[in-house]
DNA sequence: GTCTATAGATTGATAGAC
DNA sequence: GTCTATCAATCTATAGAC
């Protein structure tokens, strides 16, 4: 149920995958030559057009081939959840809603810098609403919000749905900004220690369970 | 104490300025042309460079002419609230400190379609930490969100500074999602009206201050 | 599959007439 | 200040040899 399975791709494939992948985080996509991606991949100039077709089929990999599987996870833990509350005859909770997004999420996102610059592609799109690759990742992403939002809905029943629907959107943000760690500088003394991944998701689980349900 | 001038454009500045914030806010910086900027603004080819130096001049024009009223309007609403507080022998509030930052950058970005505009062009850029205008935007929000972190640091003393470091850093990320409205399609029954503008400012107060003291 | 060479289009920027 | 004309540099994409 909502397993997508992944796509293979060949050595050299991969390569300019992964170098597209961390170009387009740090340059953006825009911004990001096929003559960048192809010398610094160490292939020919002409590779990308040869095994994607375009730059915009190429983009259009990077984004499929990350975010199917993290999918897949998030979609595997909210039904675990909803499984096992139905086994215990009770309703699940909020904060257990809101960790099985959370947690795969991070976890995905902290992984390595590959996966960070993934995400950071991610987070610049959903943040222009005119980009021309928004459809795909919300086509993407729907099936996802929807079983998000339903199981929301059920543990908060007593909360409007457009209430409870602008408190998701918050939730989104302040896991937008959770996982790109965005480095705005805040008090100038020192530098502060990165926590590490169990505390963030530990932090970002109750800043939103407590906003879901403000006093 | 903190108020910076805004600089003076001449008619033709203006609409240069106006044409590229909606060009850039649709399409993307790097994906705008100064072709079509200037047939979009019905002037010639040439003006960008004579008016303001550099497609990159430009970039930077644009986003000091909205951000320096919006960050003296911050400014002021934060040190009226202290000073209130001050005066009346008692601590700031959480909600009041969060208040006198989310209302002017709400009401801010709902102002008119080219407020909204200039709101998609920062966040999209705050969320690009390698973004070549991210030292520009630093440089002016850094005294503001120092501030912003004092003041909750008095409020809320027995957080630890990491913590509370982290947190603001998930108020700001709910606030990009606030202002921006991003619309990720949640439940596929029926469109949501959009709320009122005061909902939304409450809302957000709300969610927030919770969550800066989860239980 | 990999490579060179190049076509064909578009870009930011400027020189110089008015 | 505005305009035309144009340069030099870049881009994506492809044709064709190996």
């Amino acid at each position: 149920m909502n397993y997508i399975a992944p796509v293979k791709y060949s050595a050299t494939q991969e390569i300019i995958l992964d170098t597209a992948e961390h170009l387009f985080a740090t340059q953006g996509i825009h911004a990001t030559t096929l003559r960048a991606i192809t010398s610094t991949a160490k292939v020919n100039l002409a590779a990308v057009n040869y095994h994607f077709g375009s730059k915009k089929q190429l983009i259009q990999a990077v984004l499929l081939r990350r975010m199917t599987p993290l999918n897949n996870e998030r979609h595997r833990q909210l039904n675990a959840i909803i499984q096992t509350a139905r086994d215990e005859n009770r309703r699940t909770t909020v904060a257990e809603i809101l960790h099985a997004f959370i947690e795969p999420t991070l976890h995905f996102s902290q992984k390595n810098m590959a996966h960070k610059d993934f995400m950071s592609i991610v987070s610049t799109l959903m943040m222009n609403p005119h980009n021309e690759f928004r459809s795909l990742f919300v086509s993407i992403m729907k099936p996802l919000i929807d079983q998000l939002f339903a199981a929301l809905k059920a543990a908060l029943p007593t909360i409007p749905s457009t209430t409870l629907q602008m408190r998701l959107q918050f939730t989104l943000g302040t896991l937008t900004f959770a996982m790109r760690e965005i480095d705005i500088p805040i008090s100038a003394q020192q530098q502060q220690p990165a926590s590490d991944i169990e505390t963030l998701i530990d932090e970002t689980v109750s800043f939103v369970s407590a906003g879901m349900e403000p006093l």
